[in-house]
DNA sequence: AACTTGACGGTCA
DNA sequence: ATGACCGCCAAGT
């Protein structure tokens, strides 16, 4: 049996390595393509009311964009949790996103 | 039961 | 380089 698509990206994202982010693509990839990143999106949409501890302020979209900074409660907490880790960010875009970019195909996967 | 929206991403114009 | 459209699947209305 296979675990929930949902499930899956919960297990993703807590392996965040902390300091660094990844994109809802990467994760979607990593778990195979089939469903579209928006699932991944939908999935941390979950998130919040699962009550896991999803470091879910790691994950944004392929721009560095911090899309869901609406979703953390507060209009820039996501921004000053990823701060707080050392991103760099600058009107809700992460200037080093692609050095601190974490590929979990190419972490994780072999 | 049907339509619309949604934390995206890639390709085409 | 910028803008627009399509795909993908699930949940909400």
């Amino acid at each position: 049996m296979e675990k929930d698509f949902f499930q899956q990206v919960y297990e993703v994202v807590k392996l965040i390595p902390p300091g660094r982010i990844t994109s809802y693509g990467a994760i979607a990839r990593y778990l195979g393509t089939a469903r579209s990143s928006r699932m991944v999106g939908w999935a941390l949409n979950q998130t919040k009311s699962q009550a896991y501890s999803i470091p879910a302020h790691r994950v944004v979209n392929r721009n560095g964009l911090l899309t869901g900074k609406h979703f953390f409660g507060g209009e820039d907490t996501m921004q000053e949790l990823l701060e707080s880790e050392g991103m760099i960010i600058e009107d809700n875009q992460i200037i080093n996103f692609k050095e601190r970019f974490w590929d979990p195909t190419k972490e994780l996967s072999l």
